[in-house]
DNA sequence: AACCATTGTGGTATCGATTCCACATTTTAG
DNA sequence: CTAAAATGTGGAATCGATACCACAATGGTT
């Protein structure tokens, strides 16, 4: 049996109100009467209801995050970071997988929703028109990560210059043919910025872009090894770079690469983004773009709980990154 | 201003009895009310507050997970295939990341045991007394995975038959002398087990061990990196093969012999167990044991919701494994 | 016609906390 | 010494739902 604020009430001979006065800290409480009801907590381990609690006072004192999938790391890592800041006051995690489905993604906006979570964080993939709508209508506070959103609180990176930067590094290897594996463009941060940054660098450059050199792929390393066959099979020029725009797109690339006995980079330069832990060990070791996502998760963190207790907070982050280079180009 | 019962009520002129028994299929309504409620509910997008309801009811719906991390593959697997079969019945993921730490542990169980959540997944890294008996003392369903736990439900991987079947895997290939990198005994699933499993098989085999080919780390790369430079520095007769007890320890160990110009499998077979991803592409790509992280979520969702619902549940789950065989071995 | 089972509905207590208010007592100020 | 302020406490309402119970209306059976 659930021991509840009554039976303390009883037991330390004062009535619930005094309970509750002592547990919170507020109002009038004689010290001797507060000595007794502490004694009475500690030797029975009671701990307030959080369910009561929170219908009462209108807060849950949990955070809702929607993801896409928890099996890649920038989600894993965000979310790493989150969970860190939001503990140290006391919130928790509700987990959402939306399993990269955007009808399950709206269902979860309405479970969180019922639940009365404090806030919400969507670790987000795409900005259709149909979610952001949803998203307005929802009055709960709500923090983007990943992904910029006008009128809606986000912490994002900079995607657009991190791609410029990128293959202006690939030109000052020497590199002038350079191929591009992209992924849809209804991710916006990933799929148009990326490609944008890209696509301007080059045209600023002067140097042209081949229609077979653009691929697309999905988020998983075997279409990055797809794409890159197509790439290596179409193309009438074969490029000397290709840059993938996200780690697991660029192993797969690799593994196409040396399957066909081509060598990286003396045969073709290859980069990637996101500073995945496996970047580090494929054969050469992956050049790639650090996006700090913990810190993205911290950051999240704070501004939703500013956001929550009214204090002021920054409408939009945008978060630098760092190039790291490696032997792939 | 949220939506009640009470204005459900009002507006389609019944009670809020009423109202209650169309939204939960209960008891006698007419068809002239139920109409007109639903008609209200469909209009307003009325959906009944999770909180009071648990508060009256006594069932949250929440499932709290608690984990070492959320950043290696092994706990993603098990909370995807654990979110997977929970939502289908209903439940949500409240998550508890104890970043290793036991004490953190013990914090989360009283946290989620305040959020009164109807049951309780621990993915397992340590058994150890203190916190056993804290788990033995929780009246809430429970249910450990990835490690045995004797009086406990729980969903374990055979870890004593894969690492044996994994040694004699090495020496079908012709390996006498074998070195093994683990991790500490106190978690008894990965430390223990293993270990056991390995140093069996060898005896039986009448193959020597040397004390020097016995080496420990902790869950990350670069301790097998450091693992392996002991291994090869320390040993009087260096071994032909290691068996490491996680794939992220093998693959360190693999970075260490690339930079001595060791050949991986020629001058040293290397195998570890886990399935990761990343095994898939190091070079060589790595022999490994698959656990089917997800099906043990997937599973120990099905046992604590049996539980929960009083319906027949297994006490003991122990899955299969499988042998990957890749070119490092 | 009297009786009982079935159907339908609303009132009220309850879950476990917080919060407001009334009231009593003590302390301080003028 | 009295009025006002500060201190201390308990009662009762409330949050938003569920669930039990009483009661009314209907219909079917002897």
């Amino acid at each position: 049996m659930l021991i509840t604020i009554k039976h303390i009430a009883k037991m330390a001979r004062v009535s619930r109100s005094t309970v509750s006065r002592v547990l919170n800290n507020s109002g009038y409480v004689s010290e001797e009467a507060r000595k007794r009801v502490e004694k009475v907590i500690e030797d029975t381990g009671y701990a307030p209801s959080e369910q009561a609690k929170s219908l009462r006072t209108k807060k849950t004192k949990v955070i809702g995050v929607i993801l896409p999938t928890i099996q890649t790391e920038t989600p894993s890592r965000i979310v790493t970071g989150l969970g860190r800041e939001l503990s140290k006051h006391g919130y928790q995690i509700l987990l959402a997988n939306t399993d990269h489905n955007i009808e399950k993604e709206m269902e979860n906006l309405d479970l969180l929703k019922v639940r009365q979570v404090d806030g919400i964080v969507l670790i987000a993939t795409n900005t259709e028109p149909e979610l952001l709508k949803k998203l307005e209508e929802m009055d709960i506070p709500l923090v983007i990560v990943g992904q910029e959103a006008d009128g809606m609180m986000h912490v994002s990176y900079d995607d657009y210059h991190a791609a410029r930067e990128l293959t202006r590094f690939f030109m000052e290897k020497g590199h002038e043919k350079i191929a591009f594996i992209g992924v849809d463009e209804t991710d916006r941060a990933v799929g148009y910025l990326r490609k944008k940054g890209f696509l301007d660098e080059m045209r600023e450059q002067g140097l042209p872009v081949e229609k077979e050199w653009i691929q697309k792929g999905i988020f998983d390393i075997e279409s990055g090894y797809e794409a890159m066959n197509r790439v290596v099979e179409t193309s009438e020029v074969r490029p000397t770079a290709t840059f993938a725009v996200t780690d697991r797109l660029a192993i797969g690339a690799m593994k196409y690469l040396k399957e066909q006995g081509l060598h990286v980079p003396a045969d073709m330069a290859i980069a990637g983004i996101g500073a995945s832990e496996m970047a580090q060990y494929v054969d050469p070791p992956l050049t790639t773009v650090d996006y700090q996502n913990e810190r993205a998760g911290e950051k999240a963190a704070q501004q939703i709980l500013a956001k929550i207790d009214s204090r002021p907070f920054q409408e939009k982050i945008i978060l630098d990154y760092r190039l790291i280079v490696r032997d792939s180009v």
